[in-house]
DNA sequence: ACGGGGCATCACCAGAAACTGATATCACCA
DNA sequence: TGGTGATATCAGTTTCTGGTGATGCCCCGT
């Protein structure tokens, strides 16, 4: 999950769709994106359950899954708080 | 950053430092990756502050860096907030 | 119902990134 | 001080992934 914001457009995605709900036009159009190349990064989103798709008439809206969002940053607090608790256990060779 | 996080290997790495800090012959036994796969992952890590090494005799122990992770989860949780406070503002065609 | 625009999907190509093998360096120990 | 083990680095190969072009579908307006 993590794993997909790894790719700058995919990033300028989700930070896009973090200022509200757009259609995948507006996306091409803010990014500079080719339709093709944003469509793909939305089916990559998509099957992540980052993004959720809203069939609006000829157009497709999507906005963020906040929650997917939430539990990917738990993840990551998770991992510090772990390394901060075992910080002074370190194994002998 | 979060990047670094996209790679398997990278996020074993950083899951296997999270039980404390280890030296690269740990993480090479425990991952079953060559030395030199290693070794450059953990230069990628080290070079985005991810982790921290510490010459220690013949052996370098590497350790997360905590801060480093939480600045990452807070850049999570803030876009997760972002949407959910313009989750209504749809834009139109 | 016909034309057009928005969108998704697919096949292909190019660039990037990971893995490998060889090698150099350094610290420890006998 | 010579040998060994741990680590880092580098060049080369392979694998993976993102970008593009072409195409088909669907919905809308006329």
């Amino acid at each position: 999950m993590v794993r997909l914001l790894a790719d700058p457009a995919r990033a300028a995605i989700v930070d896009a769709l973090a200022a509200g709900p757009a259609c995948t036009c507006h996306l091409v159009e803010d990014l500079g994106l080719s339709q093709p190349n944003v469509s793909n990064h939305l089916r990559a989103l998509r099957h992540a359950g980052v993004v959720k798709a809203e069939p609006y008439g000829r157009y497709t809206y999507y906005h963020l899954n906040a929650d997917a969002l939430d539990a990917a940053a738990a993840h990551l607090t998770d991992l510090a708080a772990r390394a901060r608790a075992t910080s002074d256990n370190r194994r002998e060779c």
